[in-house]
DNA sequence: CGCAGAATTGATACATCTCAAGCTGGGTGG
DNA sequence: CCACCCAGCTTGAGATGTATCAATTCTGCG
């Protein structure tokens, strides 16, 4: 119950071993840049459920996802709701220059965050380039994911929805995972069916028929209501109504 | 039938006196950075339907938009289409760093482009921190609108869809034509039925519904098709599912 | 054991798509 | 000047996919 647990494993932790490191807004900074941010750094912890802000507060922080999911979201006054964002280990919360949040962040799942008060994060991106020039490459990359997703949510069929997100979930495992040893890909959904629902456009039963459907067609397989198997990765992407081979051919 | 048409008008004109020189990437850059500027850009023009960029291909340049409307959109192998970006007067277009386009660019009207040659704009970036700053300043501003967007394709029917997509149009012509003498608003459709139902993840027909179930509704008025007057625009801001007093209420 | 949250499944309603026909306005050639 | 044409658009009727409402079932846990 509660708001912020401690995290001895986090804590006053150098940036050198930072299993984030070599991703996060923080990559590019040499030495004595890093110094600078561990002076304005704390870590915190939050369990699954937990809010991290409150759209329209004013925020305090910025800073990286160090473990967990989080999940950004919009709220129309009627209660609908759209997740617009996965934040993932590396990934970057908050907006520089700007004082209130423009979403709700919540942890997907227990989450550990390396926060950085956000004024003096401001001014040190101004001093660095480093700290900027890292920010740029990676708001492109959310930018273009943002993109994709816009191509999902508009013209996807619910079955190809559900196919895109389990392909961007095992993607993203296999690369944490490296077992590269199989194509078969194993993985843990960090999700609820509600939450694919908010972040696809769809009901949760919309989301729990079509994983029945393509549990029941041999796309995925699954052991509880988590637990997802994928025995043909190129099968999956093609119900995603993606190229499986990556748009090489003519 | 030209691909590329003269464009006196802009042809070796100094930055000095360019449109969109206070909000484009180049807004924060001194005499002697624009000067750099200045010896790798030229201007292209397009007519209205011309393919700018085709996705995939070889990126020889980046740029901004002078005048008039481009589009960005995404296809799906078996057709489908969905237009994930609308770039506007002192957009910019491009990617620094990437090789190949990852989306079509379409002139949506008559186009006028800014180009800069990209490998040399890419290391004027590094040695200047003005453009990168912009840069970033406007990727997280497109980020912003590319998951407004989201929301409106996940969550809102077909009617929010387009009061949605009108209100735009109309809030970006009024701050353009600054006639804040009255309520009214009245612009001219930069886009077909089709282009529009390809921004909102909808078919022309339905589009073509809504568009007259507005009209009959009083929501706007239509002078033939494409001169749109709006009469009341916190209606239309209602219709949207927008809190027309943006958000100021608890 | 039994409860509560999460998920599944079923029946029906409804919004949007699909297919098809016709309209409109501006341009073109005879 | 008229007749025609064509792209863009509108409207209609029926099909379909997803939402909605409602009832169970599963699963973990106190």
């Amino acid at each position: 119950m509660n708001v912020v647990t401690e995290t001895p494993q986090f804590n006053s932790q150098d940036c050198g071993n930072c299993p984030i490191r070599h991703r996060a807004v923080c990559s590019r900074c040499e030495t004595n840049e890093l110094e600078r941010l561990e002076e304005i750094k704390y870590y915190r912890s939050f369990e699954a459920g937990q809010t991290v802000i409150w759209s329209g507060d004013r925020m305090e922080f910025v800073g990286s996802v160090v473990s967990g999911i989080a999940s950004l979201t919009q709220t129309m006054e009627d209660g609908r709701t759209q997740m617009v964002g996965l934040l993932l280990p590396s990934d970057f919360v908050g907006r520089p220059g700007r004082e209130l949040a423009a979403y709700d962040v919540v942890a997907t799942t227990d989450l550990v965050m390396c926060c950085f008060r956000r004024k003096p994060f401001e001014s040190l991106m101004e001093q660095t380039p480093h700290l900027a020039q890292r920010l740029l490459e990676m708001t492109l990359d959310e930018l273009d994911a943002a993109r994709e997703w816009m191509l999902v949510l508009g013209r996807k069929t619910a079955r190809e929805k559900i196919a895109s997100l389990l392909s961007i979930i095992a993607r993203r495992d296999a690369s944490l995972k490296l077992h590269a040893d199989r194509q078969i890909m194993v993985f843990d959904l960090p999700l609820t069916r509600e939450a694919m629902a908010d972040y696809l456009g769809l009901t949760l039963e919309t989301v729990s028929r079509q994983m029945s459907a393509l549990k029941r067609d041999g796309v995925i397989q699954l052991k509880g209501k988590r637990h997802v198997t994928v025995p043909d990765f190129a099968r999956l992407m093609n119900e995603a109504g993606d190229d499986s081979d990556g748009g090489m051919a003519v």
